[in-house]
DNA sequence: ACTGAAATCCTACGACA
DNA sequence: TGTCGTAGGATTTCAGT
């Protein structure tokens, strides 16, 4: 599907607040109340908006520390493996098969240390994990709205600075 | 701030969808639509709930490449050197400063293989970074929306299984 | 075909019990 | 906290360009 500059500006506009009114949106972007919610019915229904979901503070619901564990598997461990059996561990939010040394790169959030140690601990123990290692994170420095800025690879990185 | 399982609930209604209606909502949880609007109002005054926001499908926007970079740095650099200089960079959608040989852990979006070459190049150039290492993310397996499990740290690790 | 405007329905929000 | 009443937005329809 073809995005125009419209349309990202909407995107970005419901990603900063998707409980704004459609004429707010407009007023933003230079469109009409019902101009807007018919491209954003259009985004949805092409898969570019998938949805709409309110922003938690994870300390805030007890989730203080987080980690992420690089998994070395198996020779011939199909990412499918992977992704079925980290998918059962609510902890794991994010996962990914990588280039590189490792397979697979996890995210993990938990309640403290001693959690992680915990879930690492079981994940060490699926049957296709040969070994793992794994990081703390000590400090979040960035937590950015996935999508939020615009890919226009013309010429440089996308950075003005 | 303290969360019963009422609240918890409604925070996972609106993680999973932002634009339901309180009277939606109520019923789910069982409560009527003012009281939920009481209770989300009270959980963003308090932090919990920072905000609502779209989800979107980054290769919908462009976004078709990501990796994980890790930073080391020079002897005494701060987190927040790292911070200001990587967030300069739209690509950047998530840094953390880590435990381990890595001084710190990008995540970074980008348009195509070469994007990610560019943004990288130019990250490395920064005064502090000593050397990189990154890995090309191949497939994505999880990616789940930030806290919509309920933490209880009762005696296992939160997974049934 | 896409936009702007009007009409109807429904939701949000405040007051009261 | 639930119920009620009102103001305002969401959604559909229609006309214009």
């Amino acid at each position: 599907m073809e995005l125009d500059r419209l349309d990202r500006d909407i995107i970005a506009a419901l990603v900063d607040d998707a409980r704004q009114t459609y004429a707010d949106i407009g007023h933003q972007v230079g469109l009409s109340a019902s101009a807007v919610k018919r491209r954003v019915d259009r985004l949805r229904e092409a898969g570019a908006i998938t949805g709409f979901s309110a922003r938690v503070a994870p300390r805030a619901l007890g989730w203080t520390t987080e980690a992420y564990v690089e998994l070395f598997c198996q020779g011939k461990t199909k990412p499918s493996d992977i992704a079925l059996a980290v998918a059962r561990y609510p902890e794991v939010v994010g996962a990914a098969t990588i280039t590189g040394e490792a397979d697979a790169l996890l995210h993990i959030r938990a309640t403290d240390v001693r959690h992680v140690e915990r879930v690492i601990e079981r994940i060490a123990a699926e049957s296709f994990v040969v070994r793992t290692k794994s990081s703390i994170v000590l400090s979040r420095l960035v937590d950015a709205p996935p999508g939020a800025s615009p890919p226009e690879p013309r010429n440089g990185s996308g950075t003005s600075a």
